[in-house]
DNA sequence: AAAGATCCCAACCGCCTAAAC
DNA sequence: CGTTTAGGCGGTTGGGATCTT
């Protein structure tokens, strides 16, 4: 079976349209109407294939074409609809007036999909991009270990590990009652797309039930944290600067269980960023992140994640971030 | 100013589906 | 009911335009 190419007559003419054929195209069109795509070309007296016509004229002839810019409320519909709709270009087309599911697929390529990716959004899911949020948690652990190593020389270890173990208890009632808590709107991380799950079963925290089994994946196959490893670099900092060059991303995301950190005060040097709540607020939603073991000394007052990476650096950050702490129910 | 890199988009290619035969 | 065909769609590409070094 299978069918013919539509151009498989020899001698008919590809590539770039002259204006003597658009001319030839508009005007036949303009006086019989397309009819038969297949018999048009030679009815009109074009060297070209139907299909080839019809291209032309529905992409580029077409008298109701816009052409120029995407202006910013022609942006937002595509990436609302993509979000909805994935690619369906010419579903897409449908809503906006005057644009071809070619010129749509052509802006989608080579500008909105590059401001998500740069936006840390996967354009794929229009959710944050996981696997770049896993594989910046050795920085964000290493910066944490390095805090711990500083201000461990402040006192004994002794001093410390009491005081570590302390902390860690609270911090891991405070995680529980989190994870425990339910949160109306947390199913989601993206205000664009209605996430097809209505709402996040009662004590389980799997935001995306699809995306469990991948995120433990990209989690079993982190390396071991090395401490130190992230230099003098603010992992903030360069989280915030990457996430900044694009606008796009600030109107996408909801923190559900998270407060606006980005300019409260804090005693923690680097204050949270709104992509390191990110971060947090999905691996809460998605990792099933659960302590493995109370804490007993200062080597272990961190949650474990099935092969041993270390979480406590959320809950430091988190914790020392007093909104953060505000929203928290008081422990006993 | 020139060469190389990157961007952009019109056009092509191949697959799918529904209608016609 | 199976086969053929036209139209439509999404992915990909070629090459001109623009930017960077």
């Amino acid at each position: 079976m299978g069918r013919s190419p539509c151009c498989e007559e020899t001698g008919l003419k590809k590539g770039p349209w002259t204006s003597e054929e658009d001319e030839i195209l508009t005007n036949y069109i303009k006086r019989n109407g397309h009819g038969s795509w297949r018999a048009l070309p030679k009815l009109a007296g074009l060297n070209r294939c139907g299909k080839s016509c019809r291209l032309r004229w529905t992409n580029y002839l077409r008298p109701d074409i816009k052409r120029g810019k995407f202006s910013p409320e022609e942006e937002n519909t595509i990436l609302n609809l993509h979000a909805v709709l994935g690619n369906k270009w010419s579903a897409i087309a449908g809503h906006l007036q005057g644009r071809t599911d070619n010129e749509i697929k052509n802006y989608w390529n080579t500008h909105l999909k590059k401001r998500l990716i740069n936006s840390g959004i996967d354009p794929v899911t229009h959710r944050p991009r996981t696997v770049d949020i896993f594989s910046s948690l050795p920085h964000l652990l290493a910066l944490v270990n390095l805090k711990e190593l500083l201000m461990d020389h402040q006192s004994s270890i002794e001093e410390q590990a009491l005081r570590l173990q302390a902390e860690a208890t609270a911090k891991l009632h405070y995680l529980q009652n989190l994870l425990h808590t339910p949160t109306p709107s947390a199913a989601t991380t993206s205000s664009v797309v209605n996430d097809p799950s209505p709402s996040m079963p009662s004590g389980n925290n799997h935001g995306n039930g699809l995306m469990d089994i991948e995120t433990l994946k990209m989690l079993s196959s982190l390396p071991q944290i090395e401490p130190l490893a992230c230099g003098s670099q603010s992992v903030f900092g360069s989280l915030s600067s990457a996430s900044n060059s694009g606008q796009v991303g600030e109107d996408f995301f909801s923190f559900p269980r998270l407060p606006e950190l980005r300019n409260s005060s804090s005693s923690f040097q680097a204050t949270p960023s709104r992509e390191s709540c990110m971060m947090v607020e999905d691996s809460l939603n998605f990792t099933g992140w659960q302590p493995t073991q109370p804490p007993k000394s200062s080597s272990s007052h961190q949650l474990l994640v099935d092969d041993g990476v270390s979480c406590s650096a959320w809950s430091e950050i988190l914790l020392e971030d007093p909104s953060f702490s505000s929203l928290l129910p008081q422990i006993p």
